[in-house]
DNA sequence: CTGAAAGCGCTTACAG
DNA sequence: CTGAAAGCGCTTACAG
C-alpha cells in the first residue's frame, strides 16, 4: 500500500486520455462559436473582449473540462517525491483504525494517479524525532513532508524549522507554523449533537476519550450545540473511555450503566468515534438494552463497518478520501511558490450526517 | 475602491511580464543541462527518466519560476466576475474599521491585477437576504459569490442552496455549507496570551465584545492557553464592551478601574481588537496609569495604526492582505471542477506575533 | 472587438 | 533513458 515507488507511465497516460478526452482549445471555438484565436485572448486576457463573447467562451471551456484540464496539467510535476510520516499505533492496528486506513488509502491512490513517489516513514513503537523526519527527507530528495495524526509541538516546529514544505492531516499546529487539513470536527460534532436534540433528545451522553486536540474539537462541538439550543449543559454529560477502540467504548458504557443502574436518564448517546459507538452498542446489547428502541446511538467518522452494524450506525461521516489529496494541494502551493510570504493554512474540511437506523425520535 | 471594471490590459501585462521574466521551457532545459524535450518529459511524465535527471530539471524548474508561471498562466480567466458583498457597517465606518478596509484593499488590488471584475453589493442600514444576493450574481452573469463578515445561517444556506460557488470571509459558516477564510482566531490568541504569560503575567483581563462567532474564537484560545500553562481560570478575567469601537473599549476600561478602584490586581490586558486597545490606552492615560509601565497591553488585529500608539502596541498581525486572494484561490477551484465531490474547506490562515512596547515583564 | 494567418513554444514519435 | 527533428496547439501581430 506504501511502495516506494512510481507507477509505470503507460498506466497513467491511459488513465488520464480517459479522463480528459483530448479537449483543446478549437473545441472550445467551435463551442462557443468563435474563432480560435478569441478564445486565446479570453483565456490569456490579452485583449479586450466583450463580456457576452467572453461569457459564452468561458462557459464551454469549463463545461468541456478545458479549464479544468489546463489546470491539472500544470501541476504535474511540481511535487516528484514526498516523504510520508506514519505515527505507529495508526499502522500496525489497521484493522480497528479504519479511520487512518481509508484515508492513507486515498492518499497514496492519489500519488500513484499523479506520478509522486512515496517514501513512508513509520515509527515502529517509538514515535519519530524532527531531526529523524527531516534527515530522511533530504536523504531521499523528498521536496515535500506529510505527516499524520501528530501533535507533539517539537516535533512540528522542528519541521518548520528544517524549511521543508510540510502538512499535518488530522492533527493540529497550535503554534501556526505548518499547514494542516482536518475534519471539521467542532463543527461537525454540533451538527451531530443538533440533530440529536431535532430528534427530541435532551439529556445526551458524549463517549470520548482523552486523545489529541482533534479529538477535544468535538467535544467543543457537543457542547456548542447545547448552547446554541438554549439547553442546560447540566445534560451534556461526559463519560471517557480508556481509548479509542471497540472494547474501551464498551467498557466505558459498561461502567456508566452500572453507576447509574441503567441509562440513568439519557436517550441518546454521541460517540466520539465509529470505534467507540461499535463498543456501546455490544454493552448495550448486553445489558438488553435496544438501539434505537431504549437509547439512540450517533457515532463519528462514517467508517465502511458502521454499514453493517445492528442497527446501522447514524454518524458522521468525515471526507477521509479528500484529505490526502487536499493536503498534497497545500504542500504544492507552498512548493510553486518558495519565495512567497505565505501564512500557514489550516485547512478543515466539512462532514455530513449518515443517516441510518441507530438514532430515533426520543419518546 | 470597488469599482464594477477591468484594468486596461496594457498594465496587466507589463506588471506580469516583469514578474514571469518570460522563463520557457528552453531556459530550464540549458539551466539543467538536458535537451528541450527531456524537459517536456520531466514536467508531463511522458517518459520514464532518471530521479537523478527528473531532480535537476524539477529543481531548475523551480529555481527559474517557470512551474509558478505555469501554474499561474493555467489560472487564468477562470474566474470572470465576483460579486463582492460587503456588510454596511464595514463600509460606512472606514476609518475606524480598518480591519475591513485593509482587507478589501488587497482583495481588490489582486481581482484588478488578474483582471476579475467586482460588483460591489453593499447592504445600505440593513443587511441582504440570500435572494437578493444570488439575484444580483446571475443578473451580473458573476461565477462567484465572496461575501465578507456574515454569520447568518439563513444567508448562507441560502447561498449554498443556489449551486453558485460562494466564499465567506472573515466569518464562519458552521452549517459546513460553504468555503471560508478567516483568521486563525483561536490559536493566535492562545499565542497572544501565552507570551503574556511567558512575560510573567499570571492575572490577565481579556477585553472583547459580544461580536460574532470569529471573535468567540479569540476568547477561546485566551482561556486555552491558561488550560495550557496549568493557570486557574479565576485569573483569566473577561470584560465586555459594548462594541468593538475606541470609544466602547475606552468606556468598557473606565468602567473596569472604577468597579475595582484601580486595576483590580490585573498586570495585562489582551485585547480582542486593536481598536479596543486603542480605547483602553486612552482610559488608562486618563486614570493616570502608565503602560506597559503599570500594565501591559496586548492587541489584536495587526492593524497599521498600532505602530503610532503611544507606546506602540504589542499586537497579533493577521495576515489581512492574504485573506482575500485566499478566497479568491478557493472560489476557483470550485468553478474548475464543477463536477466533482468537493467537501466545505474552512481555511484557517496563521497569525504572528507583532512584538513593539506596549507589554513588559510583569514586575 | 473579431478573425485569418504567421510564428513560436511545447510535445511526441523515433533512432540510438 | 536521452536528444534531434517533425509536428501540433496556442499565441500574437495585424487588417478590417
Amino acid at each position: 500500500m506504501m511502495a516506494s515507488r512510481r507507477f509505470p507511465f503507460g498506466k497513467r497516460s491511459v488513465a488520464d486520455a480517459a479522463r480528459e478526452r483530448k479537449v483543446g482549445i478549437k473545441d472550445v471555438s467551435r463551442e462557443a462559436g468563435v474563432a480560435i484565436s478569441t478564445v486565446s485572448h479570453v483565456l490569456n486576457g490579452t485583449a479586450p473582449i466583450s463580456p457576452d463573447v467572453r461569457g459564452r467562451v468561458l462557459d464551454a471551456a469549463r463545461r468541456l473540462g478545458y479549464l479544468a484540464k489546463r489546470q491539472a496539467k500544470a501541476s504535474i510535476g511540481a511535487l516528484d517525491t514526498i516523504l510520508l510520516a506514519v505515527p505507529s499505533d495508526t499502522v500496525i492496528e489497521t484493522q480497528v483504525n479504519l479511520f487512518s486506513f481509508t484515508l492513507l488509502s486515498a492518499l497514496t491512490r492519489e500519488c500513484e494517479r499523479r506520478g509522486i513517489r512515496i517514501l513512508p516513514l513509520t515509527a515502529d513503537g517509538k514515535s519519530f524525532s524532527a531531526a529523524q523526519l527531516v534527515q530522511e527527507a533530504r536523504n531521499g530528495q523528498a521536496e515535500g513532508i506529510v505527516v499524520l495524526s501528530e501533535d507533539r509541538s517539537e516535533l512540528l516546529s522542528g519541521i518548520a524549522a528544517s524549511g521543508i514544505p510540510a502538512v499535518l492531516i488530522n492533527g493540529e499546529d497550535h503554534g501556526m507554523q505548518i499547514d494542516s487539513v482536518t475534519p471539521g470536527n467542532r463543527f461537525a460534532a454540533r451538527l451531530a449533537t443538533d440533530w440529536l436534540i431535532k430528534q427530541g433528545h435532551r439529556s445526551i451522553l458524549h463517549l470520548t476519550w482523552e486523545g489529541r486536540s482533534t479529538i477535544r474539537r468535538r467535544r467543543d462541538g457537543f457542547l456548542d450545540a447545547f448552547a446554541a439550543n438554549g439547553l442546560p449543559t447540566e445534560n451534556a454529560q461526559i463519560q471517557f473511555a480508556e481509548g479509542y477502540l471497540p472494547q474501551h467504548g464498551e467498557a466505558a458504557i459498561a461502567r456508566w450503566l452500572k453507576e447509574h443502574g441503567g441509562l440513568g436518564g439519557v436517550t441518546a448517546i454521541f460517540c466520539a468515534a465509529d470505534n467507540l459507538a461499535l463498543g456501546a452498542l455490544t454493552a448495550l446489547h448486553s445489558a438488553g438494552l435496544s438501539v434505537p428502541g431504549d437509547v439512540s446511538i450517533m457515532g463519528f467518522d462514517g467508517v465502511t463497518i458502521g454499514e453493517l452494524t445492528d442497527p446501522p450506525l447514524t454518524t458522521v461521516s468525515v471526507p477521509l478520501d479528500q484529505l490526502g489529496p487536499a493536503a498534497l494541494h497545500l504542500l504544492e502551493q507552498r512548493i510553486l511558490n518558495p519565495h512567497l510570504e505565505r501564512a500557514a493554512h489550516r485547512l478543515e474540511l466539512g462532514c455530513r450526517l449518515s443517516i441510518r437506523d441507530s438514532v430515533a425520535q426520543a419518546r
